[in-house]
DNA sequence: ATCAGTGCAAAACATTTGCAGCATG
DNA sequence: CATGCTGCAAATGTTTTGCACTGAT
C-alpha cells in the first residue's frame, strides 16, 4: 500500500495524538485510522465497515463509532451531516492543503469535494465579528448531478 | 399574535403555494406553517411539537414530519443538519432578506444566525465552476458559546 | 496482571410508513 | 361525500450503551 506524504503525515499525527491522549494502539482503532488516512473524501460508518471487511480486517460497527467519535473529539476527523440520514467522516486538516468543502447531489448522495481560498478568507473575516470564537466551519452546496438530472 | 410584514408574507406565500400544489388546509399543516412563520431561526421537530402543545394546538409528531417534508420539497423551508442528531427546520428565503447562515455551539447546540453579502457573492462565484448546477447552500460555523467556555 | 479496547447484542433515538377514522373542499 | 389529512402505533435505520472477553503495556 503506497501512501502519499500528506496521507502518511495525517496517519502519523493521529497516532501520536492518540498516544499522547492516553489511548492504546488497539487493532480496531489502528485499522480505522489507516483506512481513513487513505481516503480522499468522506465515508459513512457502514462504508468504513464494508471497506475494512473487504480488506480482510473486520471490525465491529460499535468500535468504528467509538473510534470516529474519539478522533472527532481530538479534532483529527471531521463529521459531515448532510441530511442523508447517515453521518460521514473524513480526515481533518483545518489549515492544510487537504481542507475542502462539498457539493452534494440531493438525489443520490454523490459528493464532490472542492476548495477555494477566497471562500476561506471571507469565512475568516465573518468569523471575527461573531459573538464567540469560531473553531471550524462547513460549507455544503446542494444540487442535482448529471445522472440524476436526466429525467 | 402580531406578525411582522416579512413573517406574514412567508405564511401567505406558503399557504398559496400549498394550495396551488393541490394541498388542503388541514389543521396540522396550518398550525405548523403558522408556527414556523413566527420563528427567527431553526426548530427541530420535537421543538415544534412542544411549542404547538404549549400553545394549545397539539399535533402528532408524524404529521409534523410530513408537513416539513412537503414544505421542504416546495422550497418553503430549509432543513438544517448540524450534526446534533436531529434535523432543524426554518422558513426558506433563498435570496431575500431573511437568508442567513449559522454559528453553532458544539457543546450545547445554541444557534446564532448571521448573514454576509460577500460570503454570498463568493459562494455564487465558486458555484459556477463546479460540475453541476448548484441550487442552494449551507454554511455552518462551529464554536463554543460563552456559557459553555466557562470551564 | 491490569485496565483499556473490542465485539456482540440489546437499547435508545430519530424518522418513516401503514392504516383506520376525521374533516376539508 | 370523496379524497386528502391526521394521529396512533408499528416498522425502519442509525447510533449508543452494557457487558463479558481479549489484548496491549
Amino acid at each position: 500500500m503506497s501512501r502519499s506524504p500528506t496521507t502518511a503525515r495525517w496517519a502519523d499525527e493521529a497516532g501520536e495524538r492518540l498516544a499522547s491522549a492516553g489511548y492504546r494502539r488497539g487493532g480496531a482503532r489502528t485499522a480505522v485510522v489507516e483506512l481513513l488516512a487513505r481516503q480522499e473524501c468522506a465515508l459513512s460508518v457502514l462504508e468504513i465497515e464494508d471497506a475494512l471487511r473487504e480488506s480482510g480486517r473486520q471490525v465491529g460497527r460499535a468500535s468504528i463509532y467509538r473510534v470516529v467519535e474519539e478522533l472527532e473529539e481530538l479534532g483529527l476527523v471531521t463529521r459531515l451531516d448532510l441530511g442523508t440520514g447517515t453521518a460521514r467522516f473524513e480526515p481533518a486538516d483545518p489549515r492544510g492543503d487537504r481542507h475542502h468543502h462539498h457539493l452534494l447531489c440531493d438525489d443520490c448522495g454523490d459528493l464532490v469535494p472542492f476548495s477555494d481560498p477566497e471562500l476561506e478568507r471571507v469565512i475568516g473575516r465573518v468569523s471575527r465579528r461573531l459573538p464567540y470564537p469560531v473553531s471550524g466551519h462547513d460549507v455544503t452546496l446542494h444540487g442535482s448531478c448529471a445522472s440524476c438530472s436526466t429525467d
